[in-house]
RNA sequence: GGAUGGGUGGCUGAGUGGUCUAAAGCAACAGUCUUGAAAACUGUCGCCCUCGCAAGGGGGCCGUGAGUUCGAAUCUCACCCCAUCCGCCA
């Protein structure tokens, strides 16, 4: 959310960015509904002094004149509900279109609609050349008995798999070394409750959106698609103590995403699944603009140094204007190499948001001044599993079929090499 | 799932319809005293919105939302959360 005051004072700047995001919004509609909130608030606050100089004098009044005093007050009190009445509903619409006004992208986003516009800012290692036909994920793994896809739509349904025996203990190796990697890095894991009241999605502005994409329980909740939304909600309606500032946090949790309207795509193997885990890197920092992009480069350098010591090929983009979600003033995304696809396919994603979420969440900190404001946040993924094996596998294929296995997980594994 | 008790400022805690502009204590901050500190004393001590160049004024906030009343922290209803007990349970 953005501060109403700054929206004022700044319609242009607003509408320029929603127009950079490719989002519908109309600055000017909000700000007349403003006009119309600030002035039935001014109305109702004088007739409330009104109402409370009235009262007092009530009490002090002797019988006959507390009969007539009260009658008067009653016109009072009529007008002064029906104009209360009349500002619920423009704060209903107020709120509403609150919710949807974007963040502004950075100046450094560049244009474009879809992620075909976005930019790549970053090209690392070589692209995997085989001396034989390379096979795809799917096949590697399931001739390894390392998942298996069919047992899996028969117990969930479409995009259901397991993960079997190798990679299993594949995911475990990854996580283990994750942990250490960022832990490393000061990160503090977290394992987050993932059923969360819808109020968090608001929070980290997922919502409002498409609400199709989350499964609901019985009782309202929602099961989120990152723990980005439990550890935002985590110092919600808190003041943080500055002086620990970065707060990092490494959330670890299975991810749920409905994928509603994506039926077509991705239908192969471990690229789009409805159920994953994920490690993801959140940041609450000073409202500082410089100390959010030095992190937001921070984060994303993290990822990327954790792929560079897997050995996987990737490039990292930069996200255009169409491609940034509500609240996301910036975004890299980190897209590995898939040699059998012959493309980079996106495993990782960091954003800043400067204080959009803070203010929906109300997690605020004491400046030097000792004022009160709202913090920064950042996100950025760690590692994200199954997408990471669908590289892995396919990058370290060997012509007999097994896979070689990073120096660096080999230790969490306890082998070198998957082979049948 | 059932029963009972409870949610008041940074913390403890008083307040059951009208000087509540929320007592008191603790903590914090400033000052006096002191070589310095502690103690003692004095003072300051919430958040949000709004009007104003400012000084300052107005409104709201006692878990959340509705309601009753001229007037609500206080009464009514719904919901959320916490504690304890029972039930169930990895």
């Amino acid at each position: 959310m953005l501060d109403i005051k700054f929206i004022r004072e700044n319609k242009d700047v607003v509408a320029a960015g929603a127009t950079k995001k490719h989002v519908k919004f109309d600055v000017d509609a909000l700000i007349a509904i403003d006009d119309k909130r600030r002035d039935l608030l001014a109305s109702i606050e004088k007739k409330r002094t009104e109402q409370n100089t009235v009262s007092e004098q009530v009490q002090k009044a002797d019988p006959a004149e507390r009969t007539k005093i009260i009658e008067s007050m009653k016109l009072l009190k009529a007008d002064l509900q029906k104009e209360e009445e009349t500002l619920k509903d423009v704060m209903k619409d107020w709120q509403n279109l609150m919710l949807q006004v974007p963040n502004i992208p950075d100046m450094s986003v560049p244009d474009g609609d879809t992620d075909a516009e976005n930019k790549e800012i970053k090209v690392w290692g070589d692209i995997t050349k085989f001396a034989f036909e390379p096979k795809d994920h799917v096949e590697l793994m399931t001739t390894l008995k390392m998942v298996d896809f069919e047992r899996g739509s028969k117990v969930h349904g479409f995009r259901g798999y397991f993960l079997t025996g190798d990679g299993a203990r594949l995911s475990f190796a990854i996580w283990n070394y994750a942990l250490e990697f960022f832990g490393s890095r000061g990160f503090t894991p977290v394992i987050p409750p993932i059923i969360v009241r819808k109020a968090n999605l608001y929070g980290t502005a997922h919502l409002p959106g498409d609400v199709e994409d989350y499964y609901m329980t019985q009782d309202g909740d929602a099961l989120a698609g990152t723990a980005e939304v439990p550890l935002m909600g985590y110092h919600a309606d808190e003041t943080l103590d500055a002086a620990q500032f970065p707060i990092k946090y490494l959330g670890f949790s299975p991810c749920y995403r409905r994928e509603a309207g994506a039926h077509s795509k991705d239908v192969k193997g471990l690229i789009r699944v409805h159920e994953f885990y994920k490690m993801e890197q959140v940041v609450l920092c000073e409202a500082s603009h410089e100390t959010s992009v030095k992190l937001h480069d921070e984060i994303n350098r993290n990822t990327e140094e954790f792929i560079e010591s897997l050995g996987i090929p990737y490039h990292t983009v930069l996200n255009c204007g169409g491609d940034l979600g509500l609240g996301q003033v910036k975004k890299y995304d980190i897209e590995l190499w898939v040699p059998k696809e012959g493309k980079y396919r996106e495993i990782s994603s960091a954003s800043y948001f400067h204080d959009f979420q803070t203010r929906r969440f109300n997690t605020r900190y004491r400046d030097a001044e000792g004022k009160l404001r709202y913090a920064h946040s950042l996100n950025c993924t760690a590692i994200p599993t199954p997408r990471i094996l669908v590289s892995l596998i396919e990058n370290f294929q060997q012509a007999d079929g097994s896979i070689r296995i990073p120096e660096v997980l080999q230790k969490y594994l306890g082998k070198a090499v998957i082979a049948k």
